[in-house]
DNA sequence: CGTGGAGTTGAATACGATCAACACCGGTGG
DNA sequence: CCACCGGTGTTGATCGTATTCAACTCCACG
């Protein structure tokens, strides 16, 4: 597994065979089982995960009881929740996984010692994260502007690959809409020739 | 007004009068009058702004010629387009003064050069980026999970300054309701108190 | 003063939510 | 191997929140 993680920084970042092993004893490799909790909402958990191969859900639970799914993560994404990772206060939301999931849990201190390490690294991190902003503020435009068919082409146009591994219920907390209507929309879509 | 985002900036990093004069060159102080433009949507401006007094909002405007606010921005907030600023690439928003602002411009090389000069200030600059992070995660959260009133109550309590700074049509558009809306929300608040 | 934008209020409408029943698998155990 | 079960998605009927459209008030500003 931690091959794989290394195979994605090289693809990135150069980083070479023995740098890498000198960051190795920061990686932790997991394999978690369809429909595990890896983190839960209100607690603290400062490790972020590197997704090898599986697909891991972000969600908050509402007072109603209501799921909303924040995010999903497939194969060659990051998972943290920013409030414990970087904060150290009680996270936002659950993260769990939809699929068996083989991961590499990273260390705070991975990203230490890789800043030092490879002066590539810190810049890179960076780029990320101004891509994950924007990816945000698209998603809340969206939220305010587009009504659910829109969401859902949309949804459907970002992640063709995972329309059909994620259960419908989920992508409906994702649009921030019910299963019901989702599959109404879908219904309408299928008419049209989807 | 260069003064006003030194002294901001030795608030959370320590930086000598000596560095901040090496950096200054990157910088362009504005006076923008109330109402005006400073980025159009889809065009690229990968500067950033510096809100010294005053306020600016961000926002799109969809296919029907609705406005919808991105965020608002006053003082001490940086702002810019991630798309223009970070990935040279048409701009996702408008960026626009609701007041007269006075603002520093800083150029794309002033995060390189203070990244060299001040050790400090690319990790600092990267926790500014994981604040912004999980500060849109939760307002994600909000727009999926809460309605009109509980989104409402949400931005009094977290902008108690801005509430009366900002036009409602524009608060409206920032909670996802219309205008029409939030004047009744406020309505059914007065008579519980606020 | 007048004028126009911002906010309010009312009535009708629409979109999506809710509640409930049912169909359709996929897995489990007899 | 088949019957049963539970979860997921579908469909229908009704309800509710927020939208739309329109008229009116109230200031701020020229």
């Amino acid at each position: 597994m931690k091959d794989i993680f290394k195979e994605y920084l090289q693809k990135y970042i150069s980083i070479t065979d023995e740098q890498f092993e000198q960051l190795s004893s920061e990686l932790t490799v997991k394999h978690i089982k369809k429909n595990t909790v890896l983190i839960e909402q209100d607690t603290i958990d400062d490790s972020t995960f590197f997704v090898c191969h599986g697909l891991i859900r972000a969600y908050t639970i509402d007072h109603q009881g209501k799921e909303h799914a924040i995010f999903f993560a497939p194969e060659h994404w990051w998972v943290n929740d920013k409030n414990s990772f970087y904060f150290c206060e009680p996270s936002l939301f659950y993260v769990e996984t939809l699929e068996d999931t083989d991961l590499v849990q990273i260390s705070r201190k991975f990203y230490d010692k890789a800043a030092i390490l490879i002066p590539e690294f810190a810049p890179w991190q960076t780029k990320i994260l101004h891509n994950s902003i924007r990816f945000m503020q698209k998603r809340i435009n969206l939220l305010l502007a587009a009504q659910a068919e829109t969401r859902y082409l949309d949804f459907i146009k970002m992640y063709p690959n995972l329309v059909h591994r994620i259960p419908q219920t989920m992508i409906a907390s994702y649009l921030g809409i019910t299963p019901e209507s989702l599959s109404r929309v879908r219904k309408v879509l299928a008419t049209k020739g989807i």
